[in-house]
DNA sequence: AATGAATGAGCCTTCATTCAT
DNA sequence: GATGAATGAAGGCTCATTCAT
């Protein structure tokens, strides 16, 4: 607001450090000091534009959130003109970047992966605004493999398989990198693993809709 | 630690509770002040016992490891003389089981799960005795299904599928619980989700086998 | 401080929700935030306009001190046609009023009298300008009715005792409020409290001039 | 606990430090670090002992109490079979000594004026627990002076009348020190003040006594 | 003249750890 | 061998103040 065409407004440049920083170390871990230090700013900043370091941690959640998808944006998956099988195939291709995006904003998905996995009171509103569409999406694509008369909790299960596979890459990245590093080793490593989750899960579901 | 034979009342109990308080709170989250009260031993047991808190989460986290393969043994998914078909079946109930089991023995996965989304120095040993052997037996499985031509790294990819899709149930439960509470409301719920995995896999492990 | 002749609205403001808060608060619990946001000024304007938290302080309880004898005039009570007796009781009852006036201008009171109670540097000027005069007049009306031969140090015990019966509706008022409500519930019953403290000190004072 | 003969207790330490403290500067303005400090204690001993500064503050008050009743025992004023009158002059001169008291201990009713006159949520457990004892007591040798037919209201004005003289050397003790030193010069000079009260009050008393 | 952004000192508190017993 | 007392480092946060505009 001060500056213009100098270094980025503190108050940016706070939010992309904790982003950085609860993504590294957790919530509770992450320190208010190590946030401001690396992000040049005084120790009472944080309070300062950001009221707490809870609330702090809310608005680096929903950044993440916006950053993951103004990069990887959806627009292609919702053509409905498409075939609902490419579709998917996109859909779980984009998915899967990015949530091993390893550049400097990549960080997004650990953060939001953690959120998950150990969830604070900010859980809940990051599903309404940003789970739940993603679902609503891959739901309708499922039922336009599976067909009408599809159950509903059948949907919801193959749902939770293509999920699962993919963010299997992000909660067990730990392990995949001791064991199984060539899987996510550069670009074409993922896109192939990509691939292979749409094969599987396209031929799981192709034998669904037969039943 | 140095003990043998003789049963060690406070070491033992002291062990239970950082499972417990661990699973519930994470590492840094949890206290040695309220894991000593919970055991009924001074705050000074940690230290004296475990030398530090994080040797304790280090032990309580491979005790966890021995208490889930105690309680959820592999014996009969270990008999090659079965179809492998039904042993995948099986693998998957029982892992899925150990997963979701909520009693006071499912906090053992909580904690595992926890060291995966957040490593410590402690996860390499965990991979090593309790990870690599599940791997190894499944990708048994995997190979008979698919023949004994299929690729290394399809095998492995159908490896993380599988476990993925049941991992899900771990690590997202959070939003499960909010979004599809019914999938596992209860034991059939949780049996009729790990039968749909095997399905979903099975099914695509066919289409895998006739390439 | 430098205008004269000019209205400075925001300096009067600050003055008078000063006089409010630190009434309400004591110095070091009222914050400069609260006072500037009540009176509607920016954040630095106390720094601005009186140089610091305790120069504030200073100057808003010399206008207490101003307001209150303002609003309380003394005027009746220094004319010196009258009986001694009756300017006692007006003296009284003037005193008793202004200390126990609860609307928007009570708190002038309120704040000397933290200030008697917690005296800091600003006191002994107060003193000088304010206290000093009341205090000569009630002499000069009790050296009245003791008469001419009267000891320095027994006018002095009984301006005190004098004073005393006043301040205490003032300094434990929160006892009186716990403990005795109803002699000061409303206008007549400090009325009446007033009266009896002037008939309290009459008699004393009468026992008093005969020896 | 731990030593024996040496130094007093860290506890009891703590205690007395915190009278001091919180008399001179008030809850607020009065800081952990000085009242550790001044006991030679670790920071954090007031939170290990008193679990929090708030709690300390209402141990060192009730303490104040105990501390002030035990230098000035009521027992003779207790004695019914005195005269009324004097009975009052003894308690008046045991409470005149006990409020000026200057030594280590006399910051006890410092403390405790301060309380009153800014109270805290301590307060009401203190009004009840040593304050009203003391109206009792003062009650109930008023009502043995005016007589049966007292009213109520009478009475309580008096008892009033007589607790303010007798503050006044408290709450405006800074007043008088800068005004009138000499009334509270020497342990004689407040014996004399304390007199001067009793005559007064009594001969109010025997006034309202009449009527 | 007046402001809004930003600061740094200091506050209370928590916690893993240590040490004398 | 085992403990309860005590500690010091560090945490989040508040606040009066300053500085560039």
């Amino acid at each position: 607001m001060t500056q213009s065409t100098a270094v980025e407004p503190a108050f940016d440049r706070l939010l992309q450090v904790a982003v950085e920083v609860f993504a590294e170390c957790g919530f509770r871990e992450a320190t208010v000091r190590e946030i401001c230090s690396r992000a040049n700013v005084n120790v009472a900043s944080v309070n300062y534009y950001f009221r707490s370091k809870e609330a702090l941690y809310a608005q680096a959640l929903a950044f993440a959130f916006r950053e993951a998808n103004r990069l990887y944006p959806l627009d292609a998956i919702l053509d409905k003109g498409l075939p609902a099988e490419q579709r998917l195939t996109m859909f779980i291709g984009n998915f899967l970047h990015k949530l091993l995006d390893d550049s400097h904003l990549g960080l997004h998905s650990k953060l939001i992966a953690r959120e998950i996995a150990d969830p604070t009171k900010a859980l809940d509103e990051i599903i309404e605004t940003a789970i739940v569409p993603q679902f609503v999406l891959l739901v309708e694509i499922i039922q336009q493999i599976l067909g009408a008369s599809a159950e509903k909790l059948v949907v919801q299960r193959c749902l939770l398989s293509i999920f699962g596979q993919c963010l299997m890459f992000k909660h067990s990245r730990s392990i995949i990198d001791r064991l199984y590093p060539e899987l996510i080793a550069d670009e074409s490593a993922i896109q192939a693993s990509a691939e292979h989750i749409a094969q599987f899960s396209l031929a799981a579901l192709a034998r669904f809709a037969q039943q």
